[in-house]
DNA sequence: GTTTTATCTGAACAAATGTTCAGTTATTCT
DNA sequence: AGAATAACTGAACATTTGTTCAGATAAAAC
């Protein structure tokens, strides 16, 4: 056998993508191997190196574009206003975001360590430009005498792993609505705040 | 060759898992062999198997080790008194602790998913008793309507994701000492529970 | 000083790993 | 229709994996 039935390379190749990013989020990069991404899209493992030079950066791609569609997406819903409103937009729209696609988050978060020096420092400094946006946000707030944090940096960096948190116990149907998850945290991000 | 100079078990069988700890925490479970292991100790990787029965209880053992150390240290730390003392005690505790053992801590929180499931049930529910300490301090704050918080579960769980946030990028001899990082994080902690 | 026991080596095991590639077949182009 | 190309198979590769165990040597017990 060689070629199989309605094959195409744009097909298989998101397939590829999505298989490895289910289980990557699932077992973790390292206990995954290429023959297992291969027979969740039903393929043979040589069939992934037509998509992927190698397994490494299978990770950093999926790493990567989470990256830049997490900045795009704020870039797009981000609105100028008053700062509260600003950060309350932030709040609500992470973990709105991070929840639609945890297991890229979760992949993101856990699997930094499995990457090549390189291509660790490219995707920390995403992940620096969409903390950046948070402190921003906050700065604006302390410049306004509105907001009241000692320290933007780390309030900012507290705020983010506070929100990630949610990723590990939110499950669909439980207790708690989307939007009830976002108002607590919002309540709780805006009293740290001091507002 | 076979029993080598000034080996005893009560020696190795502490490096090994001191061994594992780091490596396990720096690469990920998965990603660490028992030869690794075992060359860090400077042993042959058979004789790992005089102190475990085999990689998954290196694993277990290293978390319910440390979930049991945890809580008892807890235990011990932990005065009875105002709730905002008691409160501000969790806090510092929580950060002090967790850097301290931030190894441990790692592998405690990025390893779940490579346990058995009865292993995980087992750290789990020591996690959450963990989790129920801070939960009963924000209980009691509620009670005597001193803190402001609508779901004291979720409060709980976003402070801890908060504070472990601490593990990610301190850094000893930085910008900020040990207690101005303390410091810090109960100020917002104390706001986000309106005190 | 001799025996017993604890501790480790070194080799071996089958299975699994990432990756390559010649060959085969379906699709697309002419 | 046939020729060219894209997509895949299946086998092979050198390593590495967790684990076992007979044998060897050091430490402890007598």
């Amino acid at each position: 056998m060689a070629r199989t039935q309605g094959s195409h390379s744009d097909i298989t190749g998101p397939r590829i993508l999505a298989a490895a990013e289910e289980l990557f989020a699932r077992h973790g990069y390292a206990a995954v191997s290429m023959r297992q991404i291969a027979g969740a899209v039903g393929v043979q493992a040589g069939a992934l190196y037509n998509y992927t030079s190698d397994k490494q950066s299978l990770l950093f791609d999926l790493m990567q574009t989470h990256m830049e569609e997490l900045l795009a997406a704020w870039a797009e819903e981000s609105v100028p206003g008053d700062v509260k409103g600003r950060l309350e937009g932030f709040v609500r729209f992470h973990i709105r975001y991070n929840l639609e696609r945890s297991d890229a988050v979760f992949i993101a978060y856990m699997e930094l360590r499995n990457l090549t020096e390189e291509n660790f420092a490219r995707i920390e400094d995403r992940r620096r430009a969409y903390e950046d946006q948070l402190e921003g946000i906050l700065k604006d707030g302390v410049a306004q005498g509105l907001f009241h944090v000692a320290d933007t940096k780390i309030a900012a960096l507290a705020v983010i792993a506070m929100l990630n948190g949610v990723l590990t116990w939110y499950r669909d149907g439980g207790r708690l609505s989307l939007v009830e998850v976002e108002t607590l945290y919002w309540d709780m991000v805006r009293k740290a705040v001091g507002v």
